[in-house]
RNA sequence: GCGGGUGUAGUUCAAUGGUAGAACUCCAGCCUUCCAAGCUGAUAACGUGGGUCCGAUUCCCAUCACCCGCUCCA
């Protein structure tokens, strides 16, 4: 099966409605991206399905939704606002953009950062030493410019500097500003996790791939706290899980694998990260990653806000600050795999082609689509049919146009079920079950309809 | 941010210095008893802004957006 490319993907999703261009009709906003009604409904299942698997059949993970702007000295101690930004110089010759601090480094072979350099002193440096252009052996820099990734916004009508807040750059710090509470609340006993799910925004310098890499997006993250000592043990754990997880909701083996970190690439507060990558339109890219971040998130919380997150053992009464493990995924880039699995064109026996989205059932937008045979004959019956069903999981009705049509259209929603009411149905009660992978029928009776549905929903 | 490509109905394409034609889709009606059938009708587009010109969708400039490749990526 030929891979899909990201025009195709990118055309499907706008005509069916999954996604559309941001503002579109003001001539669009670079990288934004919005979710049309089915698009909001697969979102939403792939946020239910992470929510049932990580908090809701954890017995000791807890779920939490904290607020996106956040007291302004979180992201001080986070080093988002220090380190979250990086200098940038651009080769005038070659028109290659760098990082000020990368050349210094890798043209003293390490033995010079530009940690904690000012932009003159980056600047000299560079100068100073002639440090060549990488990729075209110029030395004409531009001046550095700074990039803070963080969005700056300001509370209040004024804009005074003194007011100014972020944007959340990542969900995790509402989290770790929340472990005292969550703990003395829910009486938590380590290990245990917090999860939550939430918008974050980055001023990210080259977004792009459709919703792989956006501005704006969406986060699903778990941290998972434990004693010092077990980290590895818990970080071995959720790679598996995490990988589980991706198949249980219809990912296949071979679009995924893992990633370790190399030592050089690991963020400073990481001790170990693996990245669970897709094969995504655009090739493998990172999906999942799962790091171990230690003790030093609580760590700097603690001294910059001077209250006391060490966790008391109520067995041994030694007191430590937690390690964690935080695997965290994208709600978009999830999606977006979910429909590069998905999306297929297939031919059938008699020539004619239908393009599916074969979404497992959990995750698809409409469960059932109730279909009349004869609009005129059997629309009442499939409308009372529609009423009921409805009120139990997400279902559509259609009568326009001839069955098979209809078939097509839902194939294309990824609609899992199609329901036919026909003269059996007016007789004797009985429906026909298409199935829109195998494309098989089986008749059923219409109070069984329901409990045959949602026993193909489990995941 | 750089280089390349693209931009005409929802989609896929066409034509043209005198404001655009089709197919499919969609909608309404007829017909239709299980996989995009047929008939009738209707709606629907030159990304945006300038410039040249009597006149620009077409030529020029700028801009916006998307795709591909770099670069970057807590």
């Amino acid at each position: 099966m030929e891979k899909v490319t990201m025009e195709k993907l990118t055309a499907v999703c706008k005509q069916y409605g999954f996604i559309y261009q941001g503002s579109e009709i003001y001539g669009g906003l670079s990288n934004t991206w919005d979710y049309g009604p089915l698009g909001v409904e697969l979102k939403n299942n792939i946020k239910k399905a992470w929510w049932k698997k990580f908090v809701e059949e954890q017995k000791n993970i807890y779920g939490l939704d904290a607020a996106i702007l956040m007291n302004p000295n979180v992201w001080v101690a986070s080093g988002h606002v220090s380190s979250f930004s990086d200098p940038l110089i651009d080769c005038k010759k070659c028109k290659t953009r760098h990082r000020a601090d990368k050349l210094i480094e890798d043209f003293t072979e390490g033995k010079e950062t530009g940690d904690g350099w000012d932009n003159t002193k980056l600047e000299k440096f560079i100068s100073d030493n002639k440090i060549k252009c990488p990729k075209c052996g110029s030395s004409d820099y531009t001046p550095i410019r700074q990039f803070n990734l963080l969005f700056e916004t300001h509370i209040g009508v004024t804009e005074e500097n003194e007011n100014k807040v972020y944007l959340r750059g990542e969900t995790c710090q509402g989290i770790f500003t929340n472990f005292k509470n969550v703990e003395r609340s829910m009486r938590a006993k380590v290990p245990f996790g917090i999860g939550q799910i939430g918008k974050s925004f980055r001023n990210e310098i080259t977004p792009g791939n459709f919703i792989f890499r956006t501005r704006e997006f969406e986060q699903m993250e778990l941290e998972f706290f434990c004693k010092p000592g077990t980290d590895l043990k818990w970080h071995d754990y959720f790679r598996s899980y995490c990988m589980d997880f991706l198949k249980l909701i219809g990912l296949k083996e071979e679009n995924l694998r893992y990633r370790d970190h190399t030592k050089e690439e690991l963020a400073f507060y990481s001790k170990a990260t693996t990245d669970i990558e897709y094969n995504y339109p655009m090739g493998f890219g990172e999906l999942w990653g799962i790091a171990d971040r230690t003790d030093y998130d609580l760590k700097t919380h603690m001294e910059h806000s001077k209250e006391d997150l060490r966790y008391l053992d109520p067995e041994t009464n030694e007191k430590y600050i937690p390690y964690v493990i935080e695997p965290s995924v994208g709600v978009d880039r999830l999606l977006l795999a979910v429909l590069t699995e998905s999306y297929k064109e297939e031919t059938l026996e008699d020539g004619t082609t239908r393009e599916v989205m074969s979404f497992h059932p959990f995750l698809a937008p409409f469960k059932v689509a109730v279909l009349p045979l004869v609009k005129k004959f059997h629309s009442e019956k499939a409308l009372e049919i529609y009423e009921n069903l409805n009120k139990e999981f997400m279902c559509t009705y259609d009568e326009t146009g001839n069955i098979g049509k209809r078939y097509r259209r839902e194939d294309v929603a990824g609609t899992p079920y199609c329901l036919t009411v026909d003269d059996e149905t007016l007789n004797n009660g009985t429906v026909t079950i298409r199935d829109r992978d195998t494309m098989e029928q089986i008749t059923l009776k219409i109070e069984d309809v329901s409990d045959y549905i949602k026993d193909k929903l489990k995941i």
